[in-house]
DNA sequence: CTAGCCCTCCGTATTTATACTGACTGAAGA
DNA sequence: TCTTCAGTCAGTATAAATACGGAGGGCTAG
């Protein structure tokens, strides 16, 4: 079989760079391209498309869940290796769901990355138990969980965390007081919580603000 | 002049493989060990002190930061290179009051990290611009920082951001719910923010909960 | 021992938030 | 077309938060 096509994309440098140098001693593995962000990826692919792309999770721009929907579209052969120190089930299902082939944290070993790349390029897919029972345990938890809020939310959201009232957040979005009590009111119910306080908390923890 | 002997730390082993992979092609340096926690770091060091231990600052149980203090007392002739992905001023800040010698992103470059171990080595300490403006811009920030909240304050802190109400804090804490209303103002004015929403979400940034 | 902080508590008045119920429009999608 | 949903608005009532401005006891470090 022929060598397995790889590129890198992650925005720390040396990491990029620690794994090419790791790598290399792989005669079966040809690294053809690092990129520090999803663009810069694109860019790579469009010239070479390879069997393998190791992606990292949090990058400037377009970030690497996201990064994969779009590629997978357009090159729907070849296959993504998330590559993060995230371990949390959220991100594992959307790797998932948005076509991930594998998902490694960065505390895996050298081997596991090599057996990955090998399975991945072959078809099949990577997940180590670890990994997915972090996915069984938020899948679990999807059940209970909250809806999307919607822009208008996020606005108002975003509003309230300054420390806004709602007359003053009203003024700004030229609608009434109730209109603005209402989202507030919707946020509230659609994430589960009984008052602001508690909105804004579970807003942060869930990084929306 | 003889290898400069190396340690590195982080709890990510692929990152430790990368970087090991990456230092060992350079004959001057001499990597002599490796170490997932600060645990690990302070064993290898009893049985051979480097001259420079590059160090994460997110690891388990002890931080990277501590690590460096605790580590500078026992053997203070060893310099620490901070090697992090966290570009933010506090830790900067934090990395330099506990002694740290260096500090690099894992964006930096390999002749970045070469050039920083040894300057380090020979005792001089290295900064580069970009961490030396988020330090500064910390300092800035410093001033006109808030003051710490007290234990009892943050208690009221955890159960406001739970959606309880005054009166429910007060029932359960035994206080009335002046106190209560008397702690979270007190809060509210330390945090330099004017109501509930704006002081969990502040809270909520600073990682108070 | 004094200054400073923490924790506790009080009154009054005003402003906000919350609960409950309900309804209209327009746009997007099945 | 019919459904769904976001966004808008309403009334009434109660609960809660916020702005004022104090005050005393306890503990600790300079």
């Amino acid at each position: 079989m022929s060598k397995i096509k790889i590129i890198v994309a992650d925005d720390h440098q040396l990491f990029r760079e620690g794994i090419i140098a790791l790598l290399a001693k792989n005669d079966s593995l040809d690294i053809i391209g690092e990129a520090a962000s999803a663009n810069e990826l694109f860019e790579l692919m469009d010239k070479s498309v390879p069997h393998v792309v190791l992606m990292d999770i949090s990058m400037p721009e377009t970030n690497g869940l996201d990064a994969i929907k779009v590629a997978k579209d357009k090159y729907p052969e070849c296959k993504f290796i998330v590559l993060t120190m995230h371990a949390e089930g959220q991100y594992v299902v959307k790797a998932v769901r948005n076509g991930a082939f594998g998902y490694l944290i960065k505390n895996a070993d050298e081997n596991e990355l090599i057996a990955a790349i090998e399975a991945v390029a072959l078809g099949k897919k990577y997940f180590n138990s670890e990994i997915s029972q972090l996915m069984i345990g938020n899948m679990a938890l999807e059940g209970e969980s909250h809806k999307k809020l919607s822009d208008r939310e996020m606005e108002v959201l975003e509003l309230v965390s300054e420390g806004r009232t709602t007359k003053e957040i009203a003024d700004q979005l030229f609608v009434s007081a109730r209109t603005v009590d209402t989202h507030r009111v919707n946020m509230m119910k659609k994430l589960s919580v009984q008052n602001t306080a508690e909105l804004i908390k579970k807003a942060a923890h869930l990084k929306l603000i």
